[in-house]
DNA sequence: CGTTATTCATTGCAAATGCAATGATGTCAA
DNA sequence: TTGACATCATTGCATTTGCAATGAATAACG
């Protein structure tokens, strides 16, 4: 159980290495979230990004969803589908572009999105709360980490 | 495009949520150092942290890798199957518990580890460099966000 | 001891995922 | 116009994932 690296190697430990305490720190977050409103809603957290970004801006295509919102198009697309079917948005064709497809949210969309949104502001609220005074520096680093290229061709982002 | 929600809900931009930012920060990172290893190496990001894990501590068992590295047993499981069949990793009933696989870098495990390695750290300087000052505050709330009961249970965590 | 719970690793299987077509539409320049 | 190329959303398909058994081994406790 303890160190026994090669003394010629530098000592590697994980628990610092900052993209696995990031994804653990994402995953834990993510997760905690997802847990209210999976249950109670029934949306994945795929649904709940698309549902939240359609509240946010208006009529929407699966391309600008993509790109805001940091999904695989087909994440974007499938979750639409499971959106329309359960009542919460409305797909119609762009008539000024017809490859593009609109979203937005149907009346029971923003209903559900009335319910949802308090609990998710809570959550951040609790998130602000527990970090404290650590709260604005962590923002400050995944700012400058977002900051970058949204290129995923860049290493350093 | 333009923000539309009912004046009666408050506003909300995924784009300043933490949990979102989190997710989006760690796929990034977590992303931009797979894409050194992949290719060259073959492995997975699972992969990746069973390796690292056993580098930094000796022969471990699955359960143990699944508490300290973050990942579902069977991910993990499924990761030393891989990685025993690549022969970077050995499989060995514990004697003195036969329930337990003792998992445990081979020389070639450790030599592909002596290759990874400086690559992991190089991208964890890059990280800092590009971090600055704020890197700091970025741990440090990482740190509370980790701090938390391990339980999955916790909704702050 | 013997019997019942627990713990561990693996695996079966349904669902989710990512990537590469596909088809439908748009753009642009010859 | 026409034809080559680009863009968009969806879908096919192989892989990966997560969860719930499963089977093996141990612990707990009468």
């Amino acid at each position: 159980m303890e160190d026994q690296h090669d003394p010629a190697q530098p000592p590697f430990d994980l628990d610092r290495f900052t993209p696995y305490r990031l994804s653990v720190a994402a995953e834990r977050a993510s997760e905690g979230l997802a847990r209210l409103y999976r249950s109670r809603f029934g949306i994945s957290v795929a649904e709940w990004r698309v549902l939240a970004h359609l509240e946010h801006s208006g009529n929407v295509s699966v391309r600008d969803i993509e790109a805001r919102v940091a999904l695989e198009k087909s994440k974007v697309s499938r979750a639409a589908t499971r959106l329309e079917a359960a009542g919460y948005i409305a797909k119609a064709v762009d008539p000024a572009d017809r490859r593009l497809v609109q979203l937005s949210l149907t009346e029971e969309g923003r209903a559900l999105m009335a319910e949802i949104l308090p609990v998710a502001l809570g959550f951040q609220a609790e998130l602000e709360a527990r970090l404290g005074a650590a709260f604005d520096g962590l923002e400050q680093g995944l700012q400058k980490l977002l900051d970058g290229t949204e290129d995923k061709d860049d290493p350093s982002a």
